[in-house]
DNA sequence: GTTCTAACA
DNA sequence: TGTTAGAA
């Protein structure tokens, strides 16, 4: 699979670190049930230097928690809740994959936004551009400029 | 003030 | 899972 030149973020997640009563607070899930979910390998914390110091989460651990807090409203029981948890993160890590080798650009003009989709074909000849307008999308596709 | 582990409800 | 205890 051929690689692009990856970008670099604009904005860098790694920053973004919690303690276990600020995880608590956002995601409404207790101290005392974030340590039992890491004592099941359910989810896990920073790289602690020894035991006994404080837990440090990450931002992905915060989506994690987050999803598995809603899927056990939705009625799922804790292991299933994880599982689907990762499927849906899995999904999603695709999802944007996808669509950011897809996205070249976008133009708006009032009210109308055009997506540019790149390449709707192998030969490079079409390109494709997703629309919205007042709340609606649709699709067009036009003959690809040279230097796209 | 917060978080730690361990123990008991 | 909540709530405590004493220590860090």
């Amino acid at each position: 699979m051929e690689n692009r030149k990856k970008l670099p973020n604009f904005v860098d997640l790694d920053l973004l670190v919690f303690r276990i009563g600020e995880l608590s607070r956002m995601t409404g899930i207790s101290s005392r049930q974030l340590r039992y979910w890491e004592q099941r390998g359910y989810i896990s914390a920073m790289d602690r230097e020894d035991e006994h110091k404080a837990r440090l989460y990450n931002f992905h651990t915060l989506i994690q928690v987050l999803i598995i807090s809603r899927l056990l409203d939705e009625g799922y029981r804790l292991p299933s809740a994880v599982e689907k948890m990762h499927d849906m993160v899995k999904k999603m890590s695709i999802t944007r994959e996808f669509f950011t080798r897809a996205f070249q650009g976008i133009e708006v003009d009032g009210d109308t936004v055009k997506m540019n989709l790149g390449y709707f074909d192998d030969a490079h000849t079409q390109t494709l551009y997703g629309l919205n307008e007042d709340g609606h999308i649709r699709y067009e596709v036009e003959p690809a400029h040279p230097e796209q």
